[in-house]
DNA sequence: AAAATAGTTGACTGGTCAGTCTAGAAGGGT
DNA sequence: ACCCTTCTAGACTGACCAGTCAACTATTTT
């Protein structure tokens, strides 16, 4: 086999940057290309559309963040501290990106997961599956914290469902308010919705 | 003043149909006239740009649904029922849109706000003053919540955002999975998530 | 009936869009 | 040395984009 390149994966970080900063949208081919460092050849010599494109690089940012997101929900940490840290890195993620372009950018599947829903059905599907996979890890941490007698919890599915719009809308009102305050007092609210019984996670980080 | 026209009208409700149903950016001038059946001068004759129209647009809207929103949370209703009127209402309104368009659409504040936040200030502008006005509702229940010892809410405003977040997030999640079902079961979870002590607001409409 | 105001028309501009295509370069296997 | 595959180059297409403009129509006021 000739020649390996790395041009897939720069096409799929740029896509991603631009598409995150600003929307599916506005972000066209040619701008992705420039990023990359790519021409329109190559670009449709790895992916036949922009859509799938997309899909691709939805798929790698999860593919980067899961041993994160294993390490975060570690089953050797306090269920109720595995929230702690996973809004604490997120938070801490999204302030660093706001250094570098001057705006919080909330969530990715959400932004372009609601942008492009209702036309898109391959990007679509991509999110509805990433956004699954994230659930899980809520999911379980309710289920062993019930387990525990820290929460009250019979449908720990439920629950984390909830919790997660309710975390996803809070990253939308930060981007639309490009306003990190709302998810400083995050990490207090999802006890409280929770229904943690004692000031149990106090100690995080 | 010769002739009158609600050409105006048209155009902000052909534009915010198009762009809940679809999203700002695939909505393009062109078909926001067709749909308004005006041609591309008497567009720019009232608006002077795609951003502005979309603006008014919002605005119209919220107008509209101001007197709804005055009576869904009337102060003659016990404060957390209000609630459970209000996620009722949408509920049945996204139900008929669906029957509509196919589609479950979420709020088009969250969509469109979230779509162009990072680029253009004055529809992002528009979508932050109609959030605070809506939060205005849920802010005043929850103060009479607690003062009826329904809730504990020393922080009403907090707790306001909050649940506003938390809804908009589960809108969203609608959208993206064209399913209502998160959105069926939201009045119990916005009970416990207010910590809502007994089973208060039963019967609703 | 003339003037002034309010709204309408649609062709036009210049730029950008996603996607196509043909030709060729780069590198490993034999 | 050669071939075969992977990858790159970049000009090109036709559709569509937001926005402009000068001519035109309809209505009311005087």
């Amino acid at each position: 086999m000739p020649r390996v390149s790395d041009m897939k994966k720069r096409l799929t970080d740029a896509a991603l940057d631009l598409m995150w900063e600003n929307s599916y949208g506005t972000t066209s081919v040619d701008a992705i290309c420039d990023r990359a460092g790519a021409k329109k050849g190559s670009f449709y010599y790895f992916f036949k559309s922009k859509s799938e494109l997309t899909a691709a690089a939805l798929e790698a940012e999860w593919n980067k963040n899961k041993a994160n997101m294993d390490a975060l929900f570690s089953a050797t940490i306090p269920p109720l501290e595995r929230f702690d840290r996973y809004f604490e890195h997120v938070h801490d993620r999204l302030a660093e990106l706001q250094q570098e372009c001057g705006s919080i950018l909330g969530c990715p599947l959400l932004s372009i997961g609601s942008e492009v829903s209702t036309q898109d059905k391959v990007v679509r599907d991509t999110v509805d599956r990433i956004f699954d996979r994230k659930i899980k890890y809520f999911e379980s941490a309710i289920r062993d914290a019930h387990a525990q007698g820290l929460i009250e919890a019979p449908d720990p599915q439920a629950k984390a469902k909830m919790l997660f719009a309710c975390y996803h809308g809070t990253l939308a009102q930060a981007r639309i308010q490009n306003d990190l305050e709302l998810l400083r007092n995050f990490k207090k609210i999802a006890m409280d919705s929770l229904g943690a019984k004692a000031a149990a996670a106090g100690a995080s980080s």
